[in-house]
DNA sequence: TAAAAAATACGAAAGTTTTCGTTGACAGTA
DNA sequence: TACTGTCAACGAAAACTTTCGTATTTTTTA
């Protein structure tokens, strides 16, 4: 057993699992155009990340192709609760509610969004009666 | 006007500023005492994070005692607001309902917090209607 | 087939963050 | 005054992250 550990990408390797995440298995040259527009980043630099993210288990390599294929090892929405739990116990002491009413009142949210957040509450509350 | 910069706590500091936003000023014998247990850093470490921190503006520094004592120079609110922006945008698109949704639903939160959510909803949507 | 293009591998540099050892100043005390 | 303990300052090592240059191999193309 190799890999039992908790994995927790860095912000380069975040930007790199996102665009994997929204595209699909990707090769090095499909990442690398795909961010370079934002960042200046060289195409080497891509490649050795991705490799540096194989080996730490983040995604996973398909080397039956000439151009290996990298694909994401966990989801995106895993990924998400990790980060937002590592922030919640980093900075909001653990509570999951202070961190939500902290993101409530900064940050806008449509009519739309809201009522999808009052029914993920309802169905909560309903759940643990 | 030597300091319009935009300040990011790193991990070391933000947990030497929650000793300090949960105890007030401090000393820095006195917030090492407090995260010596947890963590097993030395004195020198913090004192030198502390400088750091008043270089960069993120504490302010009372020199007027032998020993020096440091208060933050934001809120802990403030910052909290920084970090759940910047993971927002990094790892939400940018998209505070996502982030919200994923939060109440991975993380468990009392009934007496899913109340207080509630309240906040009803003054968001009260509020924009 | 030879040259050009594209890909991986590798190592190392550059940048950032965290840690600590050492030094010298100051304060209290025997 | 000499001793002891505490402090700030400083520099540098250690650890981690990001970047890229170069070498080598494979594929495409002229």
């Amino acid at each position: 057993m190799p890999k039992p550990v908790k994995l927790r990408p860095t912000n380069a390797e975040l930007e790199i699992l996102r665009v994997i995440w929204q595209r699909g298995p990707c090769t090095v040259r499909q990442v690398h155009d795909e961010l370079a527009p934002r960042r200046k980043t060289g195409y080497t630099t891509v490649l050795k990340l991705l490799q540096i993210m194989a080996e730490k288990g983040l995604v996973k390599r398909d080397e039956s192709q000439r151009s290996h294929v990298y694909s994401a090892a966990t989801g995106e929405e895993e990924t998400q609760g990790q980060l937002l739990g590592d922030l919640m116990d980093k900075a909001f002491g653990g509570s999951a509610a202070k961190l939500v009413l902290r993101a409530l009142s900064d940050q806008p949210a449509s009519a739309e969004e809201l009522a999808e957040i009052r029914r993920m509450l309802n169905e909560l509350e309903g759940g643990a009666e």
